[in-house]
DNA sequence: CAAACCAGTTTGCATTACAAACCATCTTAG
DNA sequence: CTAAGATGGTTTGTAATGCAAACTGGTTTG
């Protein structure tokens, strides 16, 4: 039988991204992270770190909660449902993409 | 032991991009393949199948050849031996990827 | 009080992806 | 013969993107 690759075309691009998959990827199995850890974890710069989160809020793949700890601040960064939902499934499209490339 | 999602951003831009991983898998498996076999083949605009062979020509992992059939023009493609290297890598790391994403 | 540091955000820029418009050539219709 | 349409693409215009340098607002240190 032939196959499809055309499936590939269908990617969710806010998570295909390198940058933004890695920061999906560590809040799936983090849970909650604050900015600095982030930044440490994914070895982005902050810049774009920011913009990158920025935009997964924007997209309500996470939630952005900003708080102080000892008068400096602070930002938690979590998955929200939707989140989980479209890592999870984007982790299935790529498991199926791979299938399909295989020999 | 601690997951290492950093190796994510280090993925081959040129074949992430779902338009050109797509067209790298079907030369991948057919070999060679025509503009309009291409075209089909992936469901993309003319204008950007087009570019992102070229794109991928420029990269070195397509050979490009123009011929005539019957005095049209025919654009035949293949993988270069550095694309189908390039390819294999994508697929192991994509496959790693994968690995260090499950639960 | 100045300098350095911390925790991020904004800015500027070069690159990109995309489809619409275009182009050259060939075939068919009138 | 010439207009209209098909064929096989490429070029152009534009909006969106990714990136790091520069900036901001506040805090601590010397």
């Amino acid at each position: 039988m032939k196959r499809d690759m055309r499936a590939i075309l269908q990617v969710d691009r806010l998570i295909h991204e390198p940058g933004r998959l890695v920061i999906m990827a560590v809040l799936y199995f983090v849970d909650a992270a604050d900015f600095l850890y982030l930044l440490r974890e994914t070895g982005m710069t902050k810049g774009n770190l920011s913009s990158h989160l920025t935009k997964l809020e924007a997209g309500g793949y996470v939630e952005i909660e900003k708080t102080f700890r000892d008068k400096m601040p602070r930002t938690i960064c979590r998955l929200s449902r939707a989140g989980r939902a479209a890592f999870q499934q984007y982790r299935e499209n790529l498991k199926a993409a791979a299938d399909t490339m295989k020999d």
